[in-house]
DNA sequence: AAAGATTGAATAGTCAATCTTA
DNA sequence: TAAGATTGACTATTCAATCTTT
């Protein structure tokens, strides 16, 4: 039936192709970045995107989901991310007036500092190992084709 | 210093925002590949692409090593995976005859069905939640992109 | 009952140490 | 000593169950 080279079934196909660049790209990027920034700040990618989201928000501060959503990990994740946060001083939690059952995270000093000292670094790396290899166009199409995939699945590309 | 405005800083790069639209389209997409061909076949994608890295080796298997660049994992990750899938009858140990350090896992008849029932569900998902949404010329550039990016990591697109 | 968040149990994945063979 | 693989201990992440408020 099939034999060694049904490989071709598949790898030939462009969307196929494009899919397992995506992924390997995805980890091997990430895990040079991730040891990047954690070497040279001391910060996990993981807090430095919390940090990033918060600081970015309506009045630095965001309810546990919409930081969830935002930063791509389940709530739970999250959850603990912020106890860790809020241990080392980075992150406060607040109960939401208009609504007790919520949770609201903010950016402290400390946070805001920890994030002007990583941010060069991290943009730095994503120019060094990924986007340097590539010209303005080819960016500009990865970025376009993937936020309309986006879109097709209901996620904002860049959530406001 | 800095206001909520300082997201143009970054969000206007094409680099930095190609790279977090890839980030983005990278969980949700896998998300939903992942539920839909572990519900539809009961096969976990890692277990999906042993298989398939299996199948499509010379001799229908491959050292531990190598196995492990082909799925992106560490070798601790692939000798439990292997473990689980040996257990489950769809892969086999057997020792090196030229390297007895080394150790080659094959596909068993059993995988090799297993595969066969999955492909088409994972082939399809791919096409249904990545490629439907974009030209072939989009997937041609961004296969052709990451490839180069990869080139410069030292990680080969196809490892043959 | 449903929404928001957290906790407990379980899976996925990595790193350092260990064992075996080259 | 190096390479190849596995094991143990640890971190990361998720899912189901729980608790509180709406």
């Amino acid at each position: 039936m099939e034999n060694g080279e049904n490989r071709s079934d598949w790898r030939d196909d462009p969307g196929v192709a494009a899919w397992a660049a995506l992924l390997r790209t995805h980890v091997t990027v990430l895990r040079t970045l991730a040891r990047e920034v954690e070497g040279q700040t001391g910060l996990p990618l993981s807090w430095y995107d919390v940090l990033l989201e918060l600081n970015a928000a309506e009045g630095r501060e965001l309810r546990m989901q919409h930081l969830a959503e935002r930063v791509v990990l389940s709530r739970t994740r999250v959850s603990r991310l912020v106890d860790e946060m809020v241990a080392a001083g980075l992150v406060v939690r607040r109960a939401d007036i208009a609504d007790a059952r919520a949770v609201l995270a903010g950016i402290t000093q400390a946070g805001r500092a920890a994030l002007r000292h990583a941010a060069p670094v991290y943009l730095q790396g994503i120019q060094e190992h990924f986007a340097r290899h590539l010209s303005v166009h080819q960016l500009t199409t990865i970025r376009q084709s993937l936020d309309t995939v986006l879109a097709a699945h209901g996620v904002s590309p860049h959530p406001s």
